[in-house]
DNA sequence: GGCACCGGCCAC
DNA sequence: AAACGTGGCCGGTGCC
């Protein structure tokens, strides 16, 4: 084991001998140990560095941020490469503590959690801690019990022990996977990814600031309909005869609880109403017909956004900052999508009363931007359909287009209200849905859905080739890669009776939702050096939305930033076909037409 | 009391 | 017949 030769460094004189030696290597592993999870709460306790050569141990709480100082150009050039297992957190701690930009510059990073997600190819099984990783790529078994030690006060040897091995390991499992990512053709997403990970360093510290006052007020209405509605449905209930026999202690009867499936269907069934379950769009087409049942769908509606967002996401507000900061994954799905949890900002209802909660702070104002139906986009780009590519070209609203085709109106007379439903059905169509689908949503016959997807088809003969060739690469070589090379090796459920025509469809979804991906990431990472030494900061992320919060007298001048940036991330994907980004500058996160 | 699963529904 | 893809998260429910 190396683990034994590292040395620990408490004194500043050591600093500047040991920076000479950084810069001659060319890789650093780089690991730390902290006492929490959260950067502001929590303290750096040691950070440990490792080349060829040695091991060392620098003990933060000894030596200052000024003392450490002369390792900050190292940690954030791009060579020696620094490498690190989930190097966002560590990115984390380094800024918020010491100062220092890991992965500041370009090429600067190689990350073993990501590098491992990234050859795993979307497997589900596979898990990505360090010790499963080491042993994975190297054989090898690891000892991580020390991580959840308690690490405040006196170190023990194991402890040290520990900190080192964690390092030092991460050279010789980096040169196993460097190379396996290069036989697996994943250089390019892997540079993408790692090149991103500076960025969301910056997110997440940044969070995203909330109007406590007006989330309360939102919650406190929403608290009251629900109540009047829960006493109402009660009455309705038992006005139709579907008062429970059951009794309390206090001989009142037992009201039915409205967040219990089972028990609403029960309550229903005794007023004569038969249903395999009580979803959402059963219930749709009682609705009409009876009011108890119309009420019963807009208490869930509030009780569900009660209990995802009303108290919870106050909860979740940083004590130290008073702003929500986001755990993100940076590779949250197969297709390469980020995800994010505590809270998800990525499923906030996109209606007003929600989004006007999430305000620019004093002095600053949101500059939001989106790109445009990016992946009808890529499906042009990729196929190479003439009409869509066309119909880019001259700057259509696809969405509008497709209405007026399937509504048989002029352009200028189709309603918000059906160029909707067309992105429906865009995006509905292109991803597999059937005739029968298709005729449920409309409450259509399913011959008349059948010839209008027939229609759809032929008016973009050339989408039509590529979503048919790409279900068929799916079968015959389950996987799929996107622009980038990013790789998804496809594992159906050989029990599955529907697992052939799932993988159809998932091929044709995979490498389009993927692409949107890399463009996303490109684009955050462009952004966010251009927007480094400016007053303007990523604060949110969603797909393919960026949310930047600016010194309100820059904010035009980010906007115009924000548009060239995530066009010119685009289009080093995607040459064929045109791209835009629509921006809107607001005080809240709501987006203008 | 923790865990897994389910029905249900929010986002893109 | 909710099979149109990717997630996260909630409360209820049943199990250990």
């Amino acid at each position: 084991m190396t683990s034994k030769s590292y040395r620990l460094i408490d004194s500043r004189a050591e600093i500047g001998p040991l920076t000479e030696r950084l810069w001659a290597a060319p890789v650093v592993a780089i690991d730390t140990e902290t006492t929490g999870l959260d950067p502001y709460q929590g303290r750096l306790r040691l950070l440990q560095l490792a080349t060829a050569e040695e091991t060392v141990i620098i003990d933060c709480f000894s030596l200052t941020r000024e003392h450490l100082a002369p390792l900050a150009a190292i940690i954030a050039s791009s060579r020696p490469v620094k490498v690190a297992h989930n190097a966002r957190f560590d990115g984390k701690f380094l800024r918020q503590h010491l100062g220092m930009e890991l992965g500041k510059e370009v090429g600067g990073l190689f990350d073993t959690y990501l590098a491992s997600l990234l050859l795993s190819a979307g497997s589900v099984t596979d898990r990505h801690g360090l010790e499963p990783v080491v042993a994975r790529y190297l054989g090898q078994a690891l000892d991580k019990q020390a991580q959840r030690s308690d690490w405040t006060g006196e170190l023990s040897e194991e402890q040290l022990d520990y900190a080192a091995t964690d390092a030092s390991i991460l050279l010789p499992l980096q040169a196993v996977q460097q190379e396996r990512l290069s036989q697996s053709d994943l250089l390019v997403t892997a540079a993408l990814e790692f090149d991103c990970i500076h960025p969301l360093v910056g997110l997440e510290l940044n969070g995203v600031h909330v109007d406590v006052v007006r989330w309360r007020h939102l919650i406190a209405t929403m608290r009251e309909e629900s109540a009047r509605l829960e006493t109402l449905i009660e009455s309705e209930l038992a006005e139709l005869g579907a008062a429970r026999s059951q009794l309390d202690l206090f001989g009142h009867p037992e009201p039915i609880n409205l967040d219990s499936p089972a028990q609403v269907r029960q309550a229903l069934a005794r007023i004569g109403i038969e249903l395999e379950d009580t979803r959402e769009w059963r219930l749709q087409r009682l609705a009409p017909q009876y009011p108890v049942v119309a009420n019963i769908l807009r208490h869930r509606h509030l009780a569900r956004n009660l209990s995802t967002y009303g108290e919870n996401l106050l909860e979740m507000i940083n004590p130290v900052t008073g702003r929500l900061h986001p755990d993100y994954r940076q590779i949250g799905t197969p297709t390469g999508r980020i995800t994010s949890n505590s809270p998800s900002l990525q499923q906030i209802p996109h209606t007003e009363d929600y989004r006007a909660c999430f305000t620019a702070p004093a002095g600053c104002k949101l500059v939001i931007a989106d790109y445009s139906q990016i992946e009808m986009r890529i499906l042009a780009d990729f196929s190479r359909d003439e009409a869509l590519l066309a119909a880019f070209d001259r700057g259509a609203d696809l969405h509008r287009q497709t209405a007026a085709e399937m509504f048989d109106l002029p352009l200028d007379q189709v309603t918000q209200r059906q160029r909707e439903y067309a992105k429906g059905l865009n995006y509905g169509l292109i991803y597999g849905m059937g005739a029968e689908g298709l005729a449920s949503r409309l409450d259509s016959s399913v011959a008349e859905a059948a010839s209008l997807i027939e229609r759809y088809f032929a008016a973009y003969p050339g989408v039509a080739r590529w979503l048919d060739a790409a279900a068929e690469r799916a079968v015959t070589e389950g996987r799929s890669r996107t622009a980038s090379g990013r790789l998804w090796v496809f594992r159906p459920d050989p029990a599955d009776p529907e697992g052939l025509s799932a993988l159809r469809r998932v091929g044709k979804n995979a490498p389009i939702q993927g692409t949107a991906s890399d463009i996303f990431k490109r684009s955050i990472r462009l952004l966010a050096d251009e927007l480094a030494g400016r007053d303007a900061r990523i604060v949110n992320a969603i797909h393919d939305e960026l949310v930047i919060e600016a010194a309100s007298p820059i904010a035009t001048e980010v906007g115009e930033i924000l548009a060239r940036t995530m066009v010119a991330g685009a289009r080093e994907f995607l040459p064929r076909v045109e791209v835009e980004v629509d921006v809107t500058i607001a005080d809240a996160w709501i987006k203008g037409g």
